[in-house]
Order: C-alpha cells, then sequence, then structure tokens
DNA sequence: GGCCAATAGGTAGGGTCGCTAGCTAACGCC
DNA sequence: GGCGTTAGCTAGCGACCCTACCTATTGGCC
C-alpha cells in the first residue's frame, strides 16, 4: 500500500473509529490495524498530529485521564461537528470510490454493440 | 470533493486511461472527466506534470505528431512496464477501497447478539 | 480585420499531510 | 533492575496536486 494512498481519508477513519465510543489515541491506532485488516498500521507520529488536527478543527474533544496509579491518557470523543463530518466523509468517500472505479474498470466487455 | 482526496491514485487513473490507446493529454482529461462522472475535472496543471512523472518512470512514452498545418500534439502510449504499474495499481486500490469501506462500515448491526 | 472560445501544451510556487526518526515515561513481568 | 509493551509527543522532510499564469493554433462570428 503506497504511503500517499491515505491523503485526504484519514480524518475519516480515524472519525469513523471513534464512532462507537471514546478511545485514546493508542486504541484508535489498533483499532484500525484490526478493522482494515492489518492494512492500516500506521505509525504514532501519523495518528497523533492527527488527532491534533482534528481536535482544532472542533471535530473531536480530548480529555486526559489517569489510569492505574500514575499513567496519563488522553481520551477522544466526536463533537457533534464531528459526526456531521464523519457522515460527510463517508458520503464523500463513496463518490471518490466509485468514480476511481469506474475510470479503473477495464472496458474489455467488447464496445458496446 | 477535497482535493487531497486523488493523492496516490492519479497515476493509476491516467495510466487506465491509456489502455484503451494511445492519447493526447487534453484528450486524457476529457476522458477522465467523462468516465468519472464528471468528478474528475482536473486542471491542466495538474495533468500535464503527472503525465511527465509518468514518462520519467518508464511507464509511457510520449511522442510528438502534427495535426492540421501546424498543431503540435503530444501522444502517449503505455509501455509494458505501464501495464505491469496498472495492473498493481488496479490490486493496490482494491486493496485500499476495502480497508476504507471496512473501517467506515457503520457498526449498528447491534452488537454480536 | 479583430475578437473570442475551444483546443493543446506548459511552468513556478505553494500548501497539505502523512511519514521517518527520534524522544520521554509508566506499567507488568521475571 | 532490566526488558517489552503501552502511551504520548515532536521536528523536519518529501511527495504531489493545485493555483495561477503563460504561449500558441484553429475556427466561428461580425
Amino acid at each position: 500500500m503506497k504511503a500517499e494512498a491515505l491523503k485526504g481519508h484519514l480524518d475519516a477513519l480515524l472519525l469513523a473509529t471513534l464512532e462507537s465510543g471514546p478511545q485514546h489515541g493508542y486504541a484508535i491506532r489498533d483499532a484500525l490495524r484490526v478493522d482494515s485488516g492489518g492494512r492500516f498500521d500506521l505509525p504514532s507520529g501519523t495518528v497523533y498530529p492527527a488527532l491534533y488536527r482534528l481536535e482544532r478543527a472542533g471535530l473531536i474533544v480530548g480529555r486526559w485521564a489517569t489510569v492505574g496509579e500514575r499513567r496519563q491518557r488522553r481520551s477522544y470523543e466526536l463533537t457533534p461537528a464531528g459526526r456531521r463530518a464523519l457522515a460527510e466523509g463517508r458520503s464523500s468517500w463513496r463518490e471518490f470510490a466509485t468514480a476511481v472505479s469506474a475510470v479503473l474498470q477495464e472496458k474489455q466487455w467488447t464496445a458496446g454493440g
């Protein structure tokens, strides 16, 4: 899988991962890997900056939480704007995928009787 | 359609457009627009540099041709390497699309019986 | 003869964004 | 006390598509 393939689609993936409930970055990374059948095994340097971007954009909110004795974790949750963005992302993905698939379609069905 | 969506997928689209036979840049642009149902209406500043990239990479070859009296056109054709790259691009697109769709899938089928 | 749109090709520069490579630190296990 | 895993973070880079602009031919219209 080429690296640039993700460009422009990562945000929707992250939002989708958060749809089922709040998660922290590390767990999001895991979920993405599992849900994608191992295809999206993103480095933390991809995930965390993306989460900041989404937070700055008001699509998710992060809250610090303490786990165990001292361990700090940041849990992210979708905002209403995030849910809207996710819906939008889904439909624009569908549109994009449809268009790409149409173009990539092999035109071997003997040219239109 | 967000601009970054295309990133990393344009090459395959261009190669696919050339699969049915040699075409010049302007015609490729048109074909892409038509085949995608108007979704990919790319500016020339996107198409021509991409064609150079593909040519430098040995995936296509361009030949100048004269049309009418003086008009110059550059006709591009797939190389064998280009055909291989297209096949690869198709399968990696399928893989990518499958993975994205899997992640974006709404998990509203009431969680596991 | 002049204007415009369509056809055809081209380039410089910019901005976005995911990745590479590195870091700190807590936790559990032995 | 050492090691692997969990957890978070950042600077800087490079790829690449877009914006904005340019030149030139061709043909229609008046």
